[in-house]
DNA sequence: AATGAATGAGAATTCATTCAT
DNA sequence: GATGAATGAATTCTCATTCAT
């Protein structure tokens, strides 16, 4: 259970990515910190330059405004996400096996980091530059390579042809979003393994073939 | 399914009542209509006057500060769940009958008034001074009535006795939230008669006595 | 020592004056018990009025603003020191002797009623409009009787006519407020009899012709 | 006779000490002007900005609020004033002659600089949160120099060693309080050498020791 | 004689953002 | 690559005052 925290850096996570500016790391690990402990509206931009122990006019440096940070810190959590999930399928025989160890990962993920989990589901979603930023871009490509997923699985015969595969995509992502949700808002602890072996029951449940 | 809109009066100021001071009416309607589109926090006095069709400063004439509005839109609210509430379980014989009415009917007012949901479930509990309000009193007071039901039903024998009916209490408002939640925030609808039929199934499976 | 409580009304203290109405009473007396406590500036009409049992919109029945309220306090204050002051110099002998009482009589005035004197000397200077109240005319009309009182000293022969008699009221005005100031602000108690012989000992030294 | 004029700049910025932040400087200046004619509470933020040339904005980048740039003038004020006295006592002989310049120099201080004279008399006494203030503890760090010369004299032999040091230092700073506040208050010019001597003659009486 | 309802102007303070260096 | 200085627009809240009834 390897977590993304405030203090370790992300590049362990995401070894291919290119190094930030070490201002620049500073001031995403700032507001990452930041968010642990209150949301993103009531941090200010003072707030994190004080964190971050750099000066206010350095986050527009990098930055093309305080909500460009915030799709950008998401975005380095995605690029973790997506490694981690297009890794943790391999060497799994059958799409509804990768598809359960997906599930597993997506939760895990939530689990283990909550300040990706709010801003993903809570910070994110009511702006609509939110929808052009390259963050969205990569739940783009995350969903896709889920798409993908169950499509083979159509293919293969070990899920349903009749339902669209992009409806199962929204069951899948709507369970898992509604199931960890309250434990997010209100910090319960996640327990991935139960939640997510609970969420395939009842997923798989309406959407595998019977064999 | 008698919902609360920005548009109707709350039964509180409905006839037979005398409707004084249509200011305060137009203020805390005002609010009401905003909270359907956004978060109390970004929600700004000028536009809640403006909407309201009054100055700012009557909002101070009768509303102690800016969440002293909140709770008293709040207190309208549970005025309403609290009436409705103690008139639902009339007429029903058996405390796990009630229960499970009352269940119904707390999902039921989640279902018909998101505002009122949101501002009980997300707006209200982060700031201290809900907890001196008169809306909090209330919802001690509506919880207290379910606690009651609670040990009417231990009584009965109808209801565990091995398990502290505050604890019992505890789970059904938890289950309760837990199921709506994702509803309120994502605004899909929410289907109360099948809802409160799995949580009761659910929640009675642990607490009720064999027959 | 009679004193000119918040609580007492004024009328003992000036017998021959019309009786206001209850509401301008109430209002005038919440000021006066206000201004022991806090400066003008701060305290609000709104407090005023609650102090008074009444409404805000009552004080601007009877008075103009806010400031001429303050005005009408100091008027009532004026018009009982002028009423004692006239009796007190009555039955003496000798201007000389006379302005020492004037002197004892005002000073004791001040040591009686400290909100009298804060307003007097600290409240009302500041801004023009007190100089076009009735206050201001009281205040005239009281520096007047004092003038008239140094005039017919001269005439007597008992106070040097080498000094124009107005000059002559200037010092002995400044001399008691430069005394009595700081006991007024910093509340210090006002030894009447004390600082009053104090003062005439050293006015008379340079006004009083050698016998 | 070195005043601190809202034109001049005070020393603590004065050349050889690099003078950066131009717009705290103008800020502070404008304070001292403004406070030239009018009390603090009646000077708004608003003012102060336009005063200075600066925005409003500018004044929350430099000082805690508006009462915190009211202690910081003071301070600074307060560090002419000590370095002053400091120096002027110093090659003078006997405990009781440097009391007598010290008093001649904080009378002088009042004498030459009314606005500094009415921050400290009259604006920050009444607010508690001057007490925990820079500005406090310098007046603190030099009643502390007062008391030491006292306690010099006491060993010295020239002061009376039977009423507590600070008692006497009690006294002197009452007096010279006193015997300013009418002229700060009511704009009469303050005669530095006269009132000094007069003070060190009453105050002396009580104090010294016969010889 | 008194009130309830409402207001306009302005108060201090906050905050994301810009720009010359 | 980073900063110090400065800002404009907004935000919550206050207060003396008015007016129809």
């Amino acid at each position: 259970m390897v977590s993304i925290s405030n203090t370790s850096s992300l590049y362990v996570n995401s070894p291919g990515e290119k190094t930030h500016a070490p201002g620049k790391t500073k001031i995403m690990t700032a507001l990452r910190s930041l968010l642990e402990d209150k949301e993103f509206v009531s941090i200010t931009t003072a707030e994190i330059a004080r964190t971050a122990g750099v000066t206010e006019a350095l986050i527009y440096k990098y930055f093309h405004d305080k909500r460009d940070l915030l799709h950008q810190v998401l975005a380095e959590y995605l690029g973790v996400m997506i490694a981690r999930a297009e890794t943790d399928v391999r060497g799994i025989k059958g799409a509804l096996h990768q598809l359960r160890k997906l599930i597993w990962s997506h939760v895990n993920m939530y689990a283990d980091n909550r300040v990706f989990a709010r801003i993903l589901l809570l910070e994110v979603r009511n702006y609509p530059d939110y929808f052009s930023s390259d963050a969205y871009q990569m739940v783009k490509h995350y969903t896709n390579f889920l798409l993908a997923l169950i499509e083979k699985g159509v293919e293969e015969g070990s899920i349903r042809s009749d339902i669209p595969a992009t409806a199962i995509r929204q069951v899948i992502l709507g369970a898992i979003e509604h199931a960890c949700l309250p434990g997010i808002i209100f910090n319960y602890a996640i327990q991935t393994d139960e939640l997510s072996d609970q969420l395939c029951e009842s997923i798989f449940n309406g959407i595998a073939c019977p064999d």
